[in-house]
DNA sequence: CGGCCGATCCACT
DNA sequence: GTGGATCGGCCGA
């Protein structure tokens, strides 16, 4: 089931990112439906968090999406070639997000082959946030989309990762931001999901 | 306008 | 470990 528009509203991006990890987010573009479980995941905390796009208020058409009410997505072109996805958090005009960063397979393998190119599924195929946006299906004008819609969506399988299975590091390739370069806003699932995959 | 650059990835050394 | 690909968005003039 989908968590319900609360889960996205919150206060503490910190805490949403850490609760995504498990959950599968699903697709359903192109006529193709894929599904992947969440493992890695960073916040980007607002105004205040130099590594944002919505640093200091900075506000553009680009950036909009990220004011919107939490449960959208905001994805956007990164390096003139991939699109990177992120779920929209907290209240309206409070910017805050958490970007998917790694996934493993869990339903539509073949078709999230067919989009990167690759033959055979292998462990880092959704690892990477340009390489699971491309598996998915999720290109940057997507961006806005609602996370209540039939096109992106998170849902709730009943996986839960416990705290101590959580590894948390400072975020990747970031490095303009000065001391929030080091908080420690990345989150990756140290376990293995192969009991919920296909076999 | 023009110039710079990025929440990346992969091939190559 | 390193550098090139590739282009929309952002900022300054």
């Amino acid at each position: 089931m989908k968590p319900d528009l609360s889960f996205y509203t919150r206060n503490d991006v910190v805490q949403i990112s850490r609760e995504l990890l498990g959950k599968a987010l699903c697709t359903n573009i192109d006529g193709k439906r894929t599904e992947a479980i969440i493992v890695e995941t960073e916040a980007y905390a607002g105004i205040t968090d130099k590594a944002s796009h919505a640093y200091d208020g900075r506000r553009t058409k680009r950036t909009e999406v990220m004011f919107y009410e939490g449960g959208h997505a905001y994805i956007y072109l990164c390096y003139g070639m991939y699109s990177l996805f992120n779920v929209v958090t907290n209240v309206k005009n409070i910017p805050h997000a958490v970007l998917i960063r790694g996934a493993v397979a869990l339903s539509g393998t073949e078709t999230m082959l067919q989009r990167t190119g690759r033959k055979k599924l292998t462990d880092d195929l959704l690892v990477g946030p340009g390489k699971l946006s491309k598996a998915l299906g999720l290109h940057f004008s997507l961006t806005g989309s609602s996370l209540f819609g039939d096109t992106v969506w998170i849902e709730d399988k009943g996986i839960t990762v416990s705290p101590e299975n959580i590894i948390s590091a400072p975020r990747i390739g970031i490095d303009y931001a000065e001391e929030d370069a080091l908080l420690p806003y990345r989150f990756t699932a140290r376990q293995n999901f192969n009991e919920y995959l296909p076999k």
